[in-house]
DNA sequence: TGACCCTCCGGGCACGTTACCGTTAGGCTC
DNA sequence: GAGCCTAACGGTAACGTGCCCGGAGGGTCA
């Protein structure tokens, strides 16, 4: 009877204590209408006999509904399309809850993003995920929904001080601080290094930075940075800013493009045949950027692994929706180094989204 | 009715085609006692209804239990534990069975490991979970499972043209490569290499060996590759052997450990004060590494994931054996490069296992 | 003393699926 | 044509839990 192998139900708790199934399960739940007396000695019970609740059969009573939805852009699709397909694949492999989802797209951080927020918070879901570009103006709102009870999710960036149960993305200092030691490794002498940022009012640029000069003046002191270049995430400006600073006589040899908006920027560093003399880590993984990466024309690239990214985001969303188990809530990943040599480890997932092998994007996640 | 957005059931197929539950239930199984014409008109109502099962009721009525054996050495313990750990997550988060797992250990890979599978497959468990050092001899142990219907699956290294459902490993070509890259970086002008080995008759140590040589060849010819040295895992026999390399007057300048058993290897590079002059990669992460990566001796170091590894080979054992959906012949996880300035993300998992955050665990999985 | 309330507890139904058993129709043999 | 067999199908209990309803017991007040 008491075969601590197998896990009990709350059936063998009323059997041993010869009570109802009725009473065991309010003690177990803490509902009102057990004496104080019976709810510990079923408590105790439970203890002893290794009480584990038949999950199955828990869900198929509460048959659970949760409605969720992704705030989320269309641009930079080669991030946000596999991060969308992690959302989906973690709402797939959800057992146990009749699960909806709905996608809100905008143009682009920034434009159109506060309110396609707005418009998703006014309906009423139980969970909303979002990436919080510029953190200060969610504030308000992250702030408001919780208050009507909708849990939030950072994805991507963080909103620190704010009600969000939590938030997920790529170790953003330390991807900053590899690309610095990657870069005082192949750059030996004295040198100059630059920065390409795209937004620093985004939490994640800024932490990038940081961890980059940080890094940079720990373990590369032979190495000095000039002052970040921000491109506020418009290709032309990107474009500008590196064709001016790489024509200048005593232009950098090393480059760290923290945005996973790199092609302006390479493509100035093409047309001035600079590709290969200067050593480049750049940010993500896209198809232009395969064939510069395996030629050796970029060094290598830090993957902020999106779809694990959106996989682990509706994940822990779940978690705290679905017991009160409050998940970390800061998590941050450790970015992916993808060398030319590990290169096709990674390569299945720059085709389109669509045709893509679910198995393969679990090998790397 | 035929609401798409919520997923039919069996009643609602039965209640469209007014026959009963059990019919449905038959023609959905493909099992006997449905005619052929009857039996299409269900699947064919299914699809069109987007019948999708309840798992948590097929997990509840089913009741379903299965027994799984993982058959590991205790040596190398900072490898093996964290596997260990990770098949234990995996049977945790497995909802809808009544899992039971027992573990064989044997002292080290080729001692005690035979007999140890062979004890796990005489009992009559439904899975068995191990590491084929030389996979030769497990051949027919694996073809004689096979036969007793009992599923096996490779971890850490694979048993190729056996009758395995799978195998879960990290890249081992992948990673050889990785390590040649990173010497090519870090070594400009010609100089050469050597890697320590541990048991070339295991075929994840010939492929990190192959992938090395290879990736050297064709990305860094001004390298030359030394004869392997193979410790068969003995610490006395990889000290003995770094030693004698290290005194030569043309001693290698750069060193490739591919066997987690790396301490010796240091010891003897740290007695000829070669740490730091040497340009060292090594693999996996344990305590006494963490220092040396840390100051800068070691260059950085391949992390297989053994976590990840325990995880990914239970899930997918459970994913046989559970649905009939083969899982992925191989599947080859990307390894982590830790450097310095990355180390931080995964020193969390170098304590003793015990007490270890299994959130941490989770982040860099 | 009877009507009423409150606390505590037992009993039973429902969730969606599967396994088992009972029933019927139709074909077969002698 | 009676008896029998089998394929095809209907009906239903049961898996373990959550939740509601109602009953028993004791106390209070008119």
């Amino acid at each position: 009877m008491t075969n601590p192998e197998k896990s009990a139900g709350v059936k063998d708790i009323a059997q041993a204590l010869k009570i109802s199934l009725g009473t065991v399960d309010r003690a177990l739940h803490d509902r009102p209408g057990v004496s104080p007396k019976t709810r510990d000695l079923v408590l105790k019970t439970a203890q002893q006999l290794g009480y584990s609740p038949n999950l199955a059969a828990q869900a198929l009573k509460l048959n659970r509904r949760l409605s969720v939805a992704a705030v989320l852009p269309k641009h930079i699709s080669h991030f946000f399309d596999p991060l969308r397909e992690g959302i989906r694949y973690a709402a797939g492999a959800a057992v146990g809850v009749n699960l909806s989802l709905e996608f809100f797209e905008y143009p682009r951080l920034g434009s159109g993003d506060i309110e396609a927020f707005r418009r998703a918070t006014q309906k009423q879901f139980d969970g909303v995920i979002f990436l919080p570009g510029d953190a200060r103006k969610y504030e308000p709102l992250v702030k408001k929904a919780a208050q009507d009870g909708i849990a939030t999710m950072c994805v991507g960036s963080d909103a620190p001080n704010t009600e969000r149960i939590g938030s997920v993305s790529a170790h953003a200092s330390v991807s900053g601080a590899i690309a610095a030691e990657l870069l005082s490794q192949n750059l030996t002498s004295k040198a100059e290094v630059a920065i390409f940022t795209g937004e620093l009012s985004t939490l994640d640029h800024v932490e990038k930075l940081r961890g980059f000069a940080a890094a940079l003046a720990v373990i590369a002191p032979h190495l000095t940075l000039r002052p970040a270049l921000e491109s506020h995430e418009r290709p032309r400006e990107a474009y500008r800013q590196a064709l001016e600073v790489m024509k200048e006589k005593a232009r950098p040899s090393g480059i760290y493009i923290s945005t996973a908006n790199s092609m302006p920027v390479l493509k100035a560093l093409d047309e001035l045949s600079l590709l290969g003399k200067v050593k480049v880590v750049t940010t993500d993984l896209f198809r232009e950027l395969v064939p510069l990466i395996e030629s050796g024309m970029v060094l290598a690239t830090l993957y902020q692994r999106p779809f694990t990214q959106g996989k682990v985001a509706l994940e822990n969303l779940l978690l705290h929706l679905l017991r009160d188990r409050k998940p970390q809530p800061i998590l941050q990943l450790a970015p992916h180094v993808i060398f030319r040599t590990n290169l096709c480890l990674f390569e299945t997932r720059v085709g389109t989204s669509q045709d893509e092998d679910i198995e393969a994007e679990l090998q790397t996640q």
